[in-house]
DNA sequence: ATCCCGAGGG
DNA sequence: CCCTCTGGAT
C-alpha cells in the first residue's frame, strides 16, 4: 500500500462505520480494563455474556476481590483460560486497591506492571479510556495491517510502530476500531471476503479471494 | 516456544 | 473434526 492510499483507505472504512466503538460492554474504566484482560484469546461476545452477570455482582476492584478465586472462576469459566485470568484479575485488583487507590492508572508502565496486562491491553486502556496516542495491535489488526500492506511487520511491536508512523493523528482513535471491525467481519482470518471489501483497491493481498460459487 | 482453555463457526 | 477468538506469562 502506497503512502497516498492511507487517507482514502481510512476514509472508506469511516464511511462504512462512522461512529465505531468497542464491542466489549463496559461502563467504567475499571470494567474496560477487566473486560480486555478477560478477552485474551476469546470472542468479545463470549466475554460480554460473562461480564454482564459479573459486573452486576462486582464491578469494582474491592468487590472482585471479595469474590475470591473460586467465586470469580465461577463467573468466567465459559470464557477460556479461566484459571489464569481469575488469578491475574484478582492480583490486579489487589494492586489497584493497595497501590493506586482503587483506580486504574493512566500510565503505561503502571498498567503493564499489572498481572494479565501486557502491551496490547495497556494500549487499549490508554487509547480507548484515556484518549492517549496509542495503538493496540491485536490478532485482527496484526492480520489486516500485514495483508493490506498498511503497516507490515513480523511481530506486533513492529506493526504498532509502523501504524503509529502512518496513521493520521486524527484517525488514531477510530482506526483501532475500524481495523478490528474490518478484520472481524470482512478481512477474516480463514477466507477473507475480498469480493465485498470496500478497500480492496488499495490492498496488497494476492490473490483476492473470489466470491463463493453460486448455484 | 509452549501453555493456558472454553465456545462458536465452518 | 479443525480453526479462531481484541494475549500474557513462563
Amino acid at each position: 500500500m502506497e503512502a497516498q492510499d492511507i487517507e482514502p483507505f481510512f476514509a472508506t472504512l469511516k464511511a462504512a462505520n462512522p461512529m465505531p466503538a468497542s464491542e466489549l460492554e463496559y461502563s467504567t474504566v475499571f470494567e474496560l480494563l477487566a473486560a480486555v484482560l478477560l478477552s485474551a484469546q476469546a470472542t468479545d461476545a463470549g466475554v460480554n455474556k460473562a461480564t454482564r452477570k459479573l459486573f452486576t455482582v462486582a464491578n469494582t476492584p474491592q468487590a472482585i476481590l471479595a469474590l475470591g478465586q473460586e467465586g470469580l472462576e465461577a463467573h468466567i469459566k465459559t470464557i477460556g483460560l479461566y484459571r489464569m485470568k481469575a488469578k491475574h484479575l484478582l492480583e490486579t485488583c489487589r494492586i489497584l486497591v493497595e497501590v493506586h487507590g482503587g483506580k486504574v492508572p493512566r500510565d503505561r508502565e503502571a498498567l503493564e506492571a499489572l498481572p494479565g496486562v501486557g502491551r496490547k491491553t495497556a494500549n487499549v486502556v490508554l487509547n480507548v479510556a484515556f484518549g492517549e496516542e496509542a495503538m493496540a495491535v491485536d490478532t485482527h489488526i496484526f492480520r489486516v495491517s500485514n495483508r493490506t500492506g498498511l503497516a507490515p511487520g513480523k511481530d506486533v511491536v513492529e506493526v504498532e510502530r509502523r501504524l503509529m508512523e502512518r496513521v493520521p493523528r486524527a484517525y488514531l482513535q477510530d482506526a483501532h476500531h475500524w481495523l478490528i471491525l474490518h478484520g472481524r467481519y470482512v478481512c477474516v482470518a480463514r477466507l477473507p471476503k475480498c469480493w465485498q471489501c470496500a478497500v480492496a483497491r488499495w490492498c496488497d493481498y494476492q490473490p483476492k479471494t473470489p466470491p463463493p460459487a453460486v448455484r
